[in-house]
DNA sequence: CCCGTTCATTGATTTCAATCAAAGACTTTG
DNA sequence: CAAAGTCTTTGATTGAAATCAATGAACGGG
């Protein structure tokens, strides 16, 4: 291991611990398109050392919904018992690192500031899956297209809140698979998203928002109250 | 408190813990229908003591989408930075303990166990809420329903896998928001279903399954090889 | 540099679920 | 037990996104 993982979770190189871990873990080296092995009879854990990944549930008839991206340095968990299937696949070549979690977390026991930084990174993956539920279920196709672009702006670049340039590191159908919609309906969203005024494009994944604020307007968050209704 | 926590998260009572968590504990006994405050700046910790809850986000224009039923003796964590705006409304009269996160893991630090309790508990949760997005997103209006009921059949009585007798703990307005339909739509997919001879209803909230197997086919989910297209 | 392939856009039509509207069933309460 | 209210079911219509179909643009290998 490059030992990037041990910095990532917080883990002290002079504890020996490097070593343990080294010897529980699994390497892979996915090439772009390429899908990780999973065994759905032992959940694990993975950490992506380089590269990015989506992860993808499958429904009936091939019907695919992409339930998370992950990035570099982050570290997901896969389910072993789901009502459905799910499988890792790189979005670029990617350099993984597979845990089985129950030995991960036998070796992680002696070290409550790993186990802690496990909880973190699975709650943070928790909790914007539960934003991915709301969009999912309640909002319509502009709302999500304006909503995903914002956050992926909001992920890539954190400082600048004005306007922001971004190279769409996935194609079409994927953001149509991660927003529940088709590609057909990715693309007309796109084309009135720069009717609107609030995107440019350039080339296939050079996107450029001119006004992160309307963006985020469009996207149908609730921040704040509600406007109250008069006579309510 | 009454030592259920403990029980729940594996702390041993002998240990002094249950004093110290009970030092940062917020009680709270919610009536049914009430929502829990929640202070959307500190992430919190809730175990449900007794009752049941649903926690619910919320887009603009009223549009809620259910996000999980949480049922007696779980524990579960509520963002503080998120997209949208949730909040746990109680199902039937609920005593929930919440603690302030932070405050909650500091104290938790000395005992791997119980910090091994919250992964598994907060990994759970990011697994059923993944099967969820793929449902929203991928699934039609009857095989969310029909996933619906399989899973509260598989979750309320694990033994039987035959047939079973349900009693719907929530409304037809509740079913819809975590599926992200209306309730008309659920209320025609029921009666779907019972053409189908799939379900029987009794009352409001007494629904016999009588093929849970059936079900879980129409629930499209995806167990095991899809059918080879011939030729491809 | 050009050709071939893949990916993206645009248009026409269909479909599924939402919405609008009304009637019927179950509970609760006086 | 009756009345009021809430929750549920059913029907008619609308609407947003899927599907079907074809064209057009970008990338990559020869």
């Amino acid at each position: 291991m490059d030992g990037s993982l041990c910095a990532a979770i917080g883990c002290p190189p002079e504890s020996g611990l490097c070593q343990e871990f080294e010897k529980i873990a699994a390497m892979h080296e996915i090439a772009r398109g390429q899908d990780m092995p999973i065994d759905p009879a032992r959940p694990a854990l993975v950490y992506l050392a380089s590269g990015a990944v989506k992860l993808v549930g499958r429904a009936s008839g091939g019907r695919d919904q992409i339930v998370a991206f992950h990035l570099q340095g982050e570290i997901l968990s896969v389910a072993g018992d789901a009502m459905h299937q799910y499988r890792l696949t790189a979005l670029i070549d990617t350099m993984a690192v597979v845990f089985d979690e129950a030995d991960f977390l036998e070796c992680a026991s002696a070290n409550p500031a790993i186990l802690r930084a496990i909880i973190e990174r699975t709650q943070s993956a928790l909790h914007r899956s539960r934003d991915k539920a709301v969009s999912l279920g309640r909002k319509s196709a502009q709302e999500r297209v304006a909503g995903f672009l914002y956050a992926l702006a909001k992920r890539m670049t954190p400082a600048d809140n004005g306007k922001c340039v971004l190279d769409l590191p996935m194609s079409r159908r994927d953001i149509g698979d991660s927003l529940g919609l088709t590609i057909e309906t990715i693309s007309r969203q796109f084309s009135e998203l720069k009717s609107a005024g609030l995107i440019e494009t350039c080339g296939r994944s050079r996107v450029l928002l001119p006004d992160l604020g309307a963006l985020a307007k469009l996207a149908g968050h609730l921040d704040g109250a509600e406007p109250a209704i008069a006579g309510s």
